[in-house]
DNA sequence: TCTTGACTTGGACACAGTCCATCGTAGGAT
DNA sequence: ATCCTACGATGGACTGTGTCCAAGTCAAGA
């Protein structure tokens, strides 16, 4: 499984305790987690890990182009591990769970010359809301 | 000029003086101001305004439709007066400076019925980034 | 003009995130 | 196996953004 710590390892990394549970709760599963919420689940494995530690781990790893991070609304931002298949995310408006979808069609094609004012466009992201099941029960 | 403050009034809004220059900032050019700079330039009609009151009147001002909230980034919410003609923007990830774009497609139409997972889609948001010509000369 | 409930105010508070001085340690050097 | 040291971890102070509240003010209908 740990691809992630791999190609840490492989980037250079010193590799602590602490980047290697940060590295291990986001590893695996399509979760969308806060850096608190990676925080918390960090410290189950190892207590004494710090706030600022996640930090700056989760900024790095993003850096790196390992993760991405995501704020589909004004509060917390989330860390998302699966930046190696572009996708994009459907919101609940009501609960805030997010899922990962997979549009067709391209944004950037939509996009024409004239309305991109000189800009050199690199890059979309595509949010849909809605409500999810649970919530429009 | 003020459609604004004229839609306000005719929804039974008590028209006070901070409402009224509140109204004034954002109507007009198509500018994306945040809360704080909002609050700066409404001071300068109106030196006594709170930041509550400004909080208050942009909460209210979105929960009618008539300003949008964007949020591009992880920083301060910005306020868009242009409500009434759907819109996408374009962000300069050097700068942070924003436009209006103007996509052709439709997103919606391209979320597959198996890519909903059981969500009422509602909505969508597009955000386009790049450099703008300044920070990319 | 009077009355009243809607609105405003300033300050305390909450949350998300950053910064920094100091301490600890991974991993190369010997 | 031990030493060294630069890189990383720590926790607490600090900042930016936004919310809440009790008390005071005022727009507008009677
Ligand atoms: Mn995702
Ligand atoms: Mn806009
Ligand atoms: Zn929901
Ligand atoms: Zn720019």
């Amino acid at each position: 499984m740990s691809d992630l710590l791999e190609r840490l390892r492989g980037r250079g990394w010193r590799m602590t305790s602490q980047r290697r549970v940060v590295a291990e709760v986001l590893d695996g599963d399509h979760v969308h987690l806060t850096a608190d919420e990676v925080h918390a689940r960090a410290a189950g494995r190892l207590p004494e890990i710090s706030r600022a530690t996640v930090y700056n781990t989760l900024g790095e790893m993003v850096a790196l182009g390992e993760i991405i991070e995501v704020s589909t609304d004004g509060r917390a931002k989330r860390y998302d591990p699966n930046a190696h298949h572009a996708h994009q995310h459907l919101v609940c408006t009501s609960c805030g769970t997010i899922r990962d979808v997979h549009p067709t069609g391209d944004p950037l094609s939509d996009l024409p010359a004239a309305e991109r004012f000189g800009f050199t466009v690199s890059a979309f992201e595509v949010t849909y809301r809605g409500l999810c099941p649970d919530c429009s029960a």
